[in-house]
DNA sequence: TCCCATACCGACCTCACGGTATGAACGCAA
DNA sequence: TTGCGTTCATACCGTGAGGTCGGTATGGGA
């Protein structure tokens, strides 16, 4: 029988891999696991053997690819931020290369359609939405310990505000992909992030 | 044979209602045309009759039903906002009383499903969007020449900021639907307004 | 009154979807 | 080498999805 080397490591990759391109850009209901695993070049069964049902494979790419995603786009680079100017232009580079089917807008799109619903699914997803947010809690934090955030800014707060701010502009964009619309996000952004600095 | 008269117009509204909640709940590719046409008490004969496809009957719930739920929810009490307090409050009520199944959350998730896959319904949904960003764009003009707002502020940019602003509020709220979240959004939300404050 | 377009019903069709059953190839352990 | 659990392919199933079709009631116009 023609069968490949086993390689569960990678299989589970590449399925995890067809199936993020596949919800990103057809949302949760609209995948179908057919192309997925076609996308792939695996078969139902590999799929199946490695993930129970749909929903499994979905909470498994929400917690692995996404979250991974999650790390290198926003978490590593924010942990990295030693002052406004830096936060601004972070900012401002993630709203410009803003796509439809980036890992952000992704993840703001499956929540907004899943979370009513799912709630095994929606966890995972807010997990992802906590991990940001916290890492620019405590950014901010650091911010006012080191002086380049004002005093009376309260960090869990506005980063709650970023975090609903930059979702916002995944949907937006969406609507209509021009730069112009990124540009001006980008711009409002920077004008609402100096609201925060100090003095 | 058991018929009901003919009620073209209520049997099309009931139509729209039952799809505007099934959308709400399920999304767009998750809602299915039987549990619409069940709530409305009618017949897939009845729902083909009036509209060709699925995808016919959610632009038709775009420019019928939600349109007219922006006009109510939002262009008519902005049309009627003279200040930057009374914007403020109007604001904190809308953000307030957010719902996961409202039309205002509907509209951003199904935007965000939708958009990139069905340009036709993305359309409607954006001529929506568009609506609800004029009538703010057009609430800065008119407090700048009241001078109410001040005279550095870009109307149409940061018209487009609030909707993007209020769009992420949407989203966040249906990933954790406590109060809190919505307490902290509608102050960080006044807090945001208060920058356009003239002087 | 008759007529006919419209509104609606109800049964049916087709098909793609998520999911299953079976078993073959692989690789490690002994 | 043998044995056995893991990994994956192939073939298939049941269900519910969107959509069709013939037919029947309705009601306004001629």
């Amino acid at each position: 029988m023609k069968q490949r080397k086993k390689q569960p490591v990678q299989t589970r990759s590449a399925i995890l891999e067809a199936a993020g391109s596949e919800f990103s850009r057809k949302g949760y209901s609209g995948a179908g696991l057919g192309p997925i695993v076609a996308s792939a070049g695996l078969t139902k069964g590999a799929l199946f053997h490695h993930y129970p049902d749909k929903r499994s494979l979905a909470v498994a790419w929400a917690t692995d690819s996404l979250a991974a995603a999650m790390e290198s786009l926003w978490l590593t680079p924010l942990g990295g931020v030693a002052s406004l100017d830096a936060f601004r232009s972070l900012s401002r580079a993630r709203c410009m290369e803003l796509q439809p089917d980036d890992a952000t807008s992704t993840l703001v799109a499956i929540t907004a359609e899943t979370a009513a619903a799912d709630p095994v699914l929606a966890a995972a997803l807010d997990a992802v939405f906590s991990a940001w947010k916290s890492a620019i809690s405590s950014l901010l934090e650091r911010g006012k310990a080191a002086g380049w955030i004002h005093r009376s800014i309260q960090p869990e707060a506005e980063a709650a505000f970023y975090v609903a701010v930059f979702s916002g502009f995944t949907v937006t964009t969406k609507a209509s992909p021009g730069e112009s619309v990124r540009r001006t996000c980008a711009t409002a952004l920077e004008a609402y992030l100096e609201t925060l600095r100090a003095q």
